[in-house]
DNA sequence: CGGACAACTTAACACAGGTTGGCGCGCGTT
DNA sequence: AACGCGCGCCAACCTGTGTTAAGTTGTCCG
């Protein structure tokens, strides 16, 4: 009765009771908890099952030979860790869970017989596709070409956007587990950074970052700061 | 005879006759000239076909509100510009030809159909779709985490490779027809900047870029300064 | 052949963001 | 209670890259 998935696709499309049902049953078998820090899946591992995230949060992440990380991906509650799983692709990065993280595993076998019986999943699942591909897009837009401020501004706006659809955000108020490192590391800067422009976003009013906590004080205000336009993911 | 997405996918699956002739007859209709600088699909539009570059390059850009460009994929023949295309989604980018491009314009029915015909060409999809994403992540980890000598070497690299796929590169040199203001808006960087790190590549006897060529004098040693790895791009 | 315009190239200067280092707090461990 | 340690926070300094501007080359077209 709880699943992040299905609170996402319900935004989207229009799911009758077995529709429901199906997504659920896949993310109550194989439950599985991973501490803070560990890895779901490593990098150049050949993953053969996806995993579902109900809780926590987690990221995809390519470590350079020196040791710097870049977070390309975060995956929230709701989020398919896998989505090409049932390819059977070796996979070029790592999967890492950046807060204590539940997920469901879900076999090949599993997501085909679901696409056979529900048509109606396998519009989920290329919505989920289409979701992450934009968002991807987003981010190496931000990345080449806004500024430390207006990075930080767009993915506040962006994780508030995609926390809301799964029912996580409390007004205005959102989880914020990650470190300041782990920012860094997602937006292509240095923690200290990090840290010089969240204390302007706070000083000028736009958000408050206390105890694993995010509140936006000024919702239009930080999109705008961080050229920040939602269109790139409703997909409607 | 001559259609580059087929010269890309024999070198991963086994096409038969049919197969071939299913591929080849999709790039065979609708085929469309554009001229350099000009956009193919506009941002925010909402296509209804799929676009194959036959030749030239293209490229998949976000234009900021003031006027900042971030070109977050190059387009080279035998790239689908829309693999979504058939899912009818508003896409959040534009599309827009660097040099003079030819297209062929393929619709969902066309592809629908194909893929009932020939199973192989799903197959042949699934992989460009994979190889996409595998180049959107590494490119989030480039302007992330990579310096500008480091970025530059990766991406000749990278073009290096994908242009030896279809058959595009004569030995060790390669097409390189962009300008440096394209490959500044692609690294994140100035126009500037690109031609410094230019110069440094050069100096150092890694390439030589010149009359639009690129010659790589020392593979091992570019493949190094970039940190780059080519298994993103085999999915073997 | 010559003019126009875009792209390349270089230099001087400016600044956003990186680096280093230090302090304090909170929390888990013993 | 004491310790360790990762994280938040801040300041001083440094550097890679951006900015601006100007001269040079290349290329297209009349």
């Amino acid at each position: 009765m709880d699943n992040p998935f299905v609170r996402k696709m319900e935004r989207h499309v229009r799911l009758g009771p077995e529709d429901r049902a199906t997504l659920d049953g896949l993310a109550r078998q194989h439950v599985r908890h991973v501490a803070a820090r560990q890895d779901i899946e490593g990098q150049h591992s050949n993953p053969y099952h996806a995993h579902l995230i109900l809780d926590g949060w987690a990221c995809r992440y390519k470590q350079l030979p020196d040791g710097r990380r870049a977070i390309v991906a975060l995956l929230l509650p709701g989020d398919l860790c896998d989505p090409f799983a049932f390819r059977r692709v070796r996979i070029d990065h790592a999967i890492g869970a950046l807060t204590p993280v539940t997920v469901a595993r879900i076999t090949p076998d599993q997501i085909g017989d679901a696409i056979r019986d529900r048509p109606m999943v396998e519009e989920c699942l290329w919505r989920e596709l289409l979701a992450t591909t934009a968002i991807h897009r987003e981010w190496i837009a931000s990345v080449g070409r806004r500024s430390a401020i207006e990075r930080l501004a767009h993915l506040f706006c962006e994780l508030h956007l995609r926390l809301s659809r799964v029912g996580l955000a409390d007004g205005a108020t959102v989880p914020m587990p990650v470190t300041q490192p782990d920012l860094a590391d997602a937006l292509g800067q240095t923690s200290v950074h990090i840290n010089r422009t969240l204390k302007e976003l706070r000083t000028s009013g736009l958000v408050t970052l206390r105890g694993r906590l995010l509140t936006i004080r000024d919702l239009d205000g930080l999109m705008e700061r961080g050229l920040f336009d939602p269109t790139y993911l409703q997909l409607a």
